[in-house]
RNA sequence: GCUCUCGUAGUUCAACGGAUAGAACGCGAGCUUGCGGAGCUCGUAAUCUGGGUUCGAUUCCCGGCGAGGGCACCA
């Protein structure tokens, strides 16, 4: 049992003595946020102070004689008005540093999904359409998440579904026969902009679409979506996603269909469409089959549904979308879990914000539209320029990584369901809390540990060298991964990995690593621990980790 | 109108009901014998408002003000 565990349990028995149940999971212990205070640290004194009928500094101090020593902790004071901080012993701090070193790639890992299996759908572009921001949001977040699962023990299946037919393919062919020499992104928004004068015509090449009824379209179409789909497997190379299933809405547009329509008793009719009425369970009501019979994104999930279930045995299933679709998707899954009761709870929808702009509101009808490939190619230049002076190998890939961390953490940095405000100097800048600078400090442990080894300087861990305010972070590691997988948040390991690196960076200016002293093959330890640690938490946010920059 | 989110330094974000609200950008002052200045050190500055619950509230509850999303054949 980790030393967590140990205090967490010790205190639950403490607690169970003077008359007070709690398990041992749910014992509120924190990491300090000021090394004076320990540690860990909790405030059960205080909290059950009045119910016990004694003072809490008293209770404290009674907790603290009950508990005698713990495994893993040097010392247990109380602090304050009665918190209770405990000291890990050098031996644990040093034991991180084995682990880490260990463990390699696998430090960090953990049990909490093991033996579940996890689909986790995001990205979800569209054909014909750019591969705009949002899309780039979904994918940072639901890949981070995947690989957050997978450190969990999951085995994670990622998914990606795109909507292939609909009103915007029938909008962007539409353009593209008007005006051939658009290109397919051009030729959306110029149908867009043509819809409420041509409603009929664009109608129609849209029921053309589903039904396949006309030889011409059917070409058009068959190109530009094969032509879409290419390039956005070059987009997910460059952010490092690779989709082990695609699902695409011209297959669950009939499987939709055909699932509405088996399960009337769920749906009603409405002025010829077929609704579900939401209100009974506080929702609202959505169409799920237009009154010309199409069915509409609400019967296709219900089609995406069942085919996830058949592709692959899964025990939850995650769909990552914007928040907007936070209403909908209450609705959605009402319908399917009605449909469905014996897959209750297994399917789970997370949310990211949306991104915002300082300049005001865009569209892609206005040409002001900034789009996802636009901001990574502008990173990728600005990263070029700075690389100038690298040491990397390959100056192209190395500036693509660091455009890539750069958008990557800009969005992983906050709490996932909020708005992101965007600022394009910020998001270019590669400095401060940015994902760089979290390379940088990477890059910098590694010529380090370079220089060791060339001054024959071999790490070893001493179990008695005291702790400092570095080597006291990384036993944190898997605690965080822990949280962040559990609570779907990947910004834990985005904030945790920059206190590390903001700590090594600091550590580094005032310490001389490979000096030839006695203490110089623990501090090389220590930076190989670094080194480990910040290589994982980038990894887990989806992001390399250059050896040279 | 109904409903869901969200209001933290000048700006962009943290803070699982706890201790002195933590970073970054900006601004001001510094850091050249060293392993990488995409760096380091110091300073500056914030919980929208009024109640309530609590030993303790940025966090939970209620009201107000402000911003954003959603609400029938788009996705």
């Amino acid at each position: 049992m980790n030393v967590r565990g140990t205090i967490q349990q010790a205190l639950s028995l403490v607690l169970l003595k003077l008359g007070v149940e709690l398990d041992a999971q749910e014992v509120p212990l924190e990491h300090t946020d000021d090394f004076a205070h320990g540690d860990y640290a909790t405030g059960l004194a205080l909290r059950y102070a009045k119910k016990l009928d004694i003072g809490s500094r008293e209770l404290a101090e009674k907790i603290i004689s009950s508990l005698g020593t713990l495994a893993g902790v040097s010392k247990i004071e109380m602090a304050g008005a009665g918190f209770i901080n405990f000291h890990l012993s050098r031996s644990v701090v040093a034991g991180a540093m084995s682990d880490a070193r260990e463990a390699e790639k696998a430090w960090g890992t953990g049990d909490a999904e093991k033996g579940k299996t996890i689909l986790v759908e995001y990205t979800d572009p569209n054909p014909f359409k750019e591969f705009h921001i949002g899309h780039l949001m979904s994918n940072a977040i639901g890949e981070s998440l995947a690989r957050l699962l997978e450190f969990s023990g999951a085995r994670v299946v990622r998914a990606n579904y795109q909507g292939d037919v609909g009103l915007h393919v029938a909008k962007a062919l539409w353009g593209k026969i008007q005006k051939p020499a658009l290109s397919w992104g051009e030729a959306y928004a110029y149908g867009s902009e043509q819809y409420e004068h041509h409603t009929a015509e664009i109608d129609l090449v849209n029921k053309e679409v589903y039904e396949k009824s006309d030889a011409k379209i059917n070409d058009l179409y068959t190109e530009g979506r094969a032509e879409s789909l290419k390039h956005f497997e070059t987009l997910y190379k460059t952010l490092g996603t690779k989709f082990d299933f695609y699902f695409f809405e011209s297959e669950t547009a009939l499987r939709g269909r055909a699932v509405v329509r088996a399960h009337q008793c769920v749906f009603e009719e409405s002025e010829g469409a077929i609704v579900f009425k939401g209100e009974k369970y506080g929702l609202h009501t959505r169409v799920f089959i237009t009154s010309s019979g199409l069915p509409t994104y609400e019967a296709k999930d219900l089609g995406l549904a069942e085919m996830k279930k058949e592709k692959v045995q899964f025990d939850t299933s995650i769909t990552v979308t914007a928040s907007e679709q936070n209403d909908y998707f209450s609705v959605v899954l009402k319908a399917l879990e009605l449909i469905h009761p014996e897959w209750r709870g297994q399917f789970q929808h997370v949310s990211h914000g949306m991104m915002r702009f300082a300049e005001g509101k865009m569209s892609s009808r206005k040409g002001n539209i900034i789009t996802g490939e636009s901001i990574l190619h502008e990173l990728i230049e600005g990263a070029r320029e700075r690389a100038k002076e690298s040491r990397a190998d390959d100056i192209a890939v190395l500036s693509e990584q660091v455009a890539v961390a750069a958008v990557k953490y800009q969005i992983l940095r906050q709490t996932a369901g909020k708005d992101i405000i965007f600022e394009r100097e910020r998001a270019l800048s590669l400095e401060g809390d940015s994902g760089p600078y979290v390379q940088y400090a990477h890059a910098r442990a590694c010529a380090v540990l370079e220089k060791a080894k060339g001054g024959g300087v071999v790490a070893h861990v001493d179990e008695n060298a005291s702790p400092n305010e570095l080597s006291r972070l990384l036993y944190r590691f898997p605690e965080i991964v822990a949280r962040a997988s559990r609570e779907r948040e990947p910004h834990y390991v985005a904030t945790f990995a920059l206190e590390v690196a903001g700590a090594f960076n600091s550590w580094y200016a005032n310490e001389q690593i490979v000096d030839g002293s006695t203490s110089s093959p623990h501090k090389v330890a220590l930076t190989d621990a670094v080194r480990v640690t910040l290589r994982n938490c980038l990894w887990l946010l989806g992001i390399s980790a250059p050896d040279a920059m």
